[in-house]
DNA sequence: AAGGCGTGGCC
DNA sequence: TGGCCAAGCCT
């Protein structure tokens, strides 16, 4: 008798199952990457669900599957306008794999979304969870799909204590994923276990009362749901101070850069900006010397306009934020001149857009 | 293995 | 209001 059987017998996984099955058929959501299993829109969707919520997944992955219907049209658009479509969605590699990833099926299976795992798998960004949920989802197979919904659901089921922020704990779930998956409905399973994560299962308050699969529950058994799962925690991201500046010049040009391809919000544009330190020189100053230097603009800074705050998951900002008016441009300028109506064809981080605004308000 | 990588909403 | 999260992947 293994590890699993101990916590469950084989009748009562059988059930477990067929119940979860049945509440999903009869309560599942509607939502737009429900309305068919193209594999290319289910991939679609899963790679925005990535650590984002539904609600605010739900209109990016309208406007995206409008503009980039098929593996073939996200394959051969430019980049920028894909980056744009994603603006605000944040984790922006995702979307840069996505496309790596799409012109291989493009290229190597033709535009097909592979069904086997080892070519799906390989993709790039696709990792374990990713393919788990595409391959049932779009094609059927029954492949676990741990993320973490799952995990918060069926350590509370089999009363699980393992620490699901240590990667090797995924490897637990998916062994316990195998042995309950359903091979009959493997899409329904493993929308199942994480829709019933996403609206029962909830972390801080399961609505345990509502539950399908109560009694077959450990954790409400014991009492512990509360309890479950366990997650250690983060430590605290440290605090970067900034200067940026929005340039303009004589003829209403604006200076925008485009951010380096790899790293912290990679290829996305911003205002100038650089990192700066407290002591001998003001920021007005570290800021024109790292215009001068580093962008090869010269420019008058203004007194500052305000300070923008914007905190990542491991990373705060806090930015100082002048204007300047350009005096003198080098040939070889990193900066790219743009009228004020053609920012919006360039994809800019948050943190970007708020100092935008904060310019444009006062302007106006 | 652990840390980099976004954002907005919730209490 | 700061911490915690929400359908992870890459290095």
């Amino acid at each position: 008798m293994n590890a699993l059987e101990e916590k469950m017998k084989q009748k009562d996984i059988d059930k477990f199952r067929e119940d979860l099955i049945t509440w999903f058929e009869r309560e599942q959501r509607i939502l737009p990457w429900r309305e068919n299993q193209d594999p290319y829109r289910v991939w679609v969707s899963e790679v925005m669900l990535q650590q984002t919520r539904v609600e605010t997944v739900i209109p990016y992955f309208q406007r995206f599957v409008e503009q980039f219907p098929t593996v073939r049209a996200l394959a051969e658009a430019d980049e920028e306008k894909v980056l744009k479509a994603w603006e605000g969605l944040g984790y922006y590699s995702r979307v840069r794999n996505l496309q790596t990833a799409v012109k291989e099926v493009n290229e190597q299976y033709g535009g097909v979304v592979p069904a086997e795992e080892k070519e799906f798998g390989g993709l790039k960004g696709v990792g374990p969870y990713t393919k788990g949920a595409v391959l049932s989802i779009a094609y059927n197979k029954p492949i676990p799909a741990v993320d973490g919904n799952v995990m918060r659901v069926m350590s509370r089921i089999l009363s699980i204590w393992d620490d699901i922020a240590k990667p090797k704990t995924r490897t637990i779930f998916e062994q316990a994923v195998k042995a309950f998956i359903s091979h009959e409905k493997p899409s329904e399973f493993n929308q199942g276990l994480m829709e019933l994560g996403a609206i029962i299962c909830t972390p801080k308050s399961p609505s345990c009362l509502l539950c399908p699969v109560q009694h077959h529950c450990s954790a409400f058994a014991e009492g512990t749901e509360r309890e479950l799962p366990v997650k250690s925690k983060k430590k605290k991201p440290g605090i970067k101070t900034m200067a940026a500046v929005v340039l303009t010049d004589e003829q209403g040009k604006i200076y925008i850069h485009k951010r380096p391809s790899k790293g912290l919000l990679a290829n996305l544009w911003e205002f100038p900006n650089t990192e700066t330190q407290k002591g001998i020189k003001t920021e007005r100053e570290q800021l024109a010397s790292f215009l001068e230097k580093d962008m090869g603009v010269k420019a008058e800074i203004g007194e500052l306009e305000g300070i923008v705050e914007h905190v990542f998951t491991h990373l705060v900002w806090n930015i100082s934020v002048f204007f300047g008016k350009v005096k003198q441009v080098s040939d070889t300028t990193k900066l790219k001149q743009v009228i004020k109506e053609e920012l919006e064809e360039y994809a800019f981080p948050v943190s970007h857009q708020k100092i935008w605004k904060m310019a444009d308000s006062v302007q106006s």
